[in-house]
Formats: C-alpha cells, sequence, structure tokens
DNA sequence: ACTGGATCCTGACTGC
DNA sequence: TGCAGTCAGGATCCAG
C-alpha cells in the first residue's frame, strides 16, 4: 500500500496526537509479522514518552524517551491508526499500544509483510536496514515542508509546492540533499537494466515505489524500458525533477487510496485521482490521448503511455 | 558485481 | 452461487 507519501502523510497525521503521548502498555498479538516480533523488546516500551516522529523510507520512526526508537514498516497492507480503546479491534491486528490518554495506536497488516522492532536511537544509522539505503528524494525528512502540509486538500496543479529541508535523515547519504539529475546519473554509472526498477532501487533513491515510479516516468516522458545507460544528463534532469514533484503533490493531496490506504485518523488520500498512467490500462494518456499500456517488469506491473514516453 | 525471479501472506476481484 | 486462478502499494534472498 503505502509509499513515500502515504507513509508522510501518517506521520504528519499521528505527530500532532502522539507527542508527548506516553506509552503506557504494549500488546503484541501476533508472534511474527515479516519476522518474529521481539516481544520483550516492545513490551519493554511501556513507560517511554513519545518525542519525535520521524520517516526515513517507508519507514516510520516513533522517538521515544531513554534512547529508544520504535521502528514501523507497513509492508503493503499495513495500516496504523489511533483510536478509542472501545472500538472493536479489526482482524490481523498485530500490535496495540495503550497511550496514557487511554487512545490506542493499533497497527493492522493483513499479509503480514510489514515490520516493527525496536532500536536504540543513537545506532539507528548503524543499522542494515538503514546503513544501506540512498538518498531522501525530497532532502531530508519532514521536507515536504509546509507547503503541502497547508496545500493539502486546496492543492490545485498549480506549481507552487515548495520544498523545505527539516530535520535531519538517518544514515545514507547528506541528510538535506535533495534528489537531483546528478545523483542519478552518477548512480546509473556502470548499470544497465532498464530504469524503472533502477528508480525502485532503494539504495539509489528511497520511497519511490510501484505506483509512483511509474508516474514519474510518465511526468518526465522516459519509457520504463528504457536502459539506464542511454539516457542524457537533462532527462536524468527531468526525472529527478519529476520524482520529487509528483511525490510533493501525493502529499499535498493525502496520498493515494487504491484500496484501502487511510492515515492515522482514517482518512483516505485523493491522489489517485492524479494518476496519470498508473492502473489505468487502456485508458487515454492525459497528455496525448494514447491508450495506457501496461508491461511486467521484475514482477512487477508497469504502467506508461507508448505514445509520449520514449 | 548485477540482475531477475521467487518468496513471505491474506484478501479482493475476475472469469468460467 | 461457487470455486479456482490472478493480482496487489515492499523488500530480501538466492541463483545465474
Amino acid at each position: 500500500m503505502p509509499e513515500l507519501p502515504e507513509v508522510e502523510v501518517l506521520r504528519r497525521s499521528l505527530e500532532p496526537h502522539l507527542v508527548g503521548e506516553t506509552i503506557a502498555a504494549v500488546d503484541v498479538r501476533s508472534p511474527a509479522l515479516r519476522e518474529p516480533l521481539d516481544r520483550a523488546a516492545l513490551e519493554a516500551l511501556a513507560g517511554r514518552r513519545i518525542e519525535r516522529l520521524r520517516r526515513r523510507a517507508k519507514y516510520l520512526l516513533v522517538e521515544l524517551s531513554g534512547g529508544a526508537t520504535l521502528v514501523l514498516h507497513l509492508g503493503m497492507s499495513g495500516r496504523i491508526v489511533l483510536v478509542d480503546p472501545e472500538v472493536p479491534h479489526e482482524p490481523h491486528t498485530h500490535l496495540v499500544f495503550r497511550l496514557g490518554s487511554g487512545r490506542e495506536l493499533r497497527f493492522r497488516d493483513p499479509r503480514r509483510f510489514g515490520r516493527a522492532f525496536v532500536l536504540p536511537t543513537a545506532g539507528l544509522a548503524a543499522d542494515p536496514r538503514f546503513s544501506e539505503l540512498g538518498i531522501e528524494p525530497l532532502g531530508g525528512e519532514g521536507a515536504a515542508g509546509e507547503a503541502a502540509e497547508s496545500g493539502r486538500r486546496a492543492a490545485g496543479t498549480g506549481g507552487e509546492l515548495r520544498e523545505g529541508t527539516a530535520g535531519a535523515a538517518v544514515g545514507g547519504a547528506e541528510p538535506s540533499q535533495a534528489l537531483d539529475g546528478d545523483h542519478l546519473r552518477r548512480a546509473a554509472r556502470g548499470r544497465r537494466g532498464p530504469v524503472k526498477p533502477f528508480l525502485m532501487d532503494a539504495t539509489v533513491v528511497v520511497g519511490v515505489g510501484n505506483i509512483y515510479a511509474s508516474e514519474a516516468l510518465w511526468a518526465a516522458g522516459i519509457h520504463p524500458n528504457r536502459s539506464v545507460s542511454r539516457i542524457s544528463a537533462a532527462r536524468w534532469d527531468r526525472l529527478a525533477a519529476a520524482c520529487r514533484e509528483v511525490l510533493l503533490r501525493a502529499i499535498a493531496e493525502g496520498g493515494t487510496t487504491l484500496n484501502d490506504f487511510t492515515d492515522g485518523e482514517g482518512r483516505s488520500g485523493e491522489f489517485q485521482v492524479s494518476l496519470a498512467v498508473y492502473d489505468r490500462e487502456g485508458l487515454p494518456c492525459p497528455r496525448c490521448a494514447t491508450p495506457v499500456r501496461r508491461i511486467a517488469q521484475s514482477g512487477r506491473s508497469t504502467f506508461y503511455c507508448p505514445g509520449c514516453q520514449t
């Protein structure tokens, strides 16, 4: 379900409610998600205060007092909601954090591709799950800035969304460095494969998943099968800009809700109506009206316009 | 050294 | 209506 915009939308929706809260108790209701859950480590979070909510790639980082960080990843089907305790548990609710206020933060994930673990905050960047990550496409975490925040629900097509740089990213490359064409060009040096899987490679740039890779390539007019060894500097520039723009717009519109993505308060996103090609096989390209085509790359669906993506 | 494919799991949807 | 088959927003591991 979630790519970078959805996780960022979730982070922003939860932040004002969670920061300052205390974790009163932790209920570990399943033995494992993708990996076994460390029950003892999770239960030991009881009593800690939530200091910050951060994001790195598609990981939501709940920074706690006492130098611990709760790391949550939604995988494909994960959802996190903040609800009153009397709300019935939905199926596949694996983790429940009871808060000092009495409300509950619940982690639900039918397919169990998600993750939840605890790390020392100071050791985050050195952890193998973070140390290999590429750069944040929007720069430092939370980087979409106030423009996207205030533009939520009101964002037109105007290009007034600005990128800010706030906070420090964890691990990987220079935190405040946003994605640019040079970065992509350098990362592609010596490689050969098609550009779409390259764009989804988290060691190159994080947060760009299957939806936004298709969308960014469409926006940049680049064919998803084009080899990374055959892309000019000017096109890398266009692609980098397209990535940033698509992600910013998606954040501003509350993320993409295909089946059931919602933010922490149960609100759906609206970016699905802005999708140009993703999940639109056979429908006309918004730019040239050629029917959108669907192909498989690395086992994933890719959507593109054969008329204007070269 | 890279790249592509299989894989983890459940649910929703399609077509017979 | 029922059932089998297909596909899904991620990330890792392994073989070639």
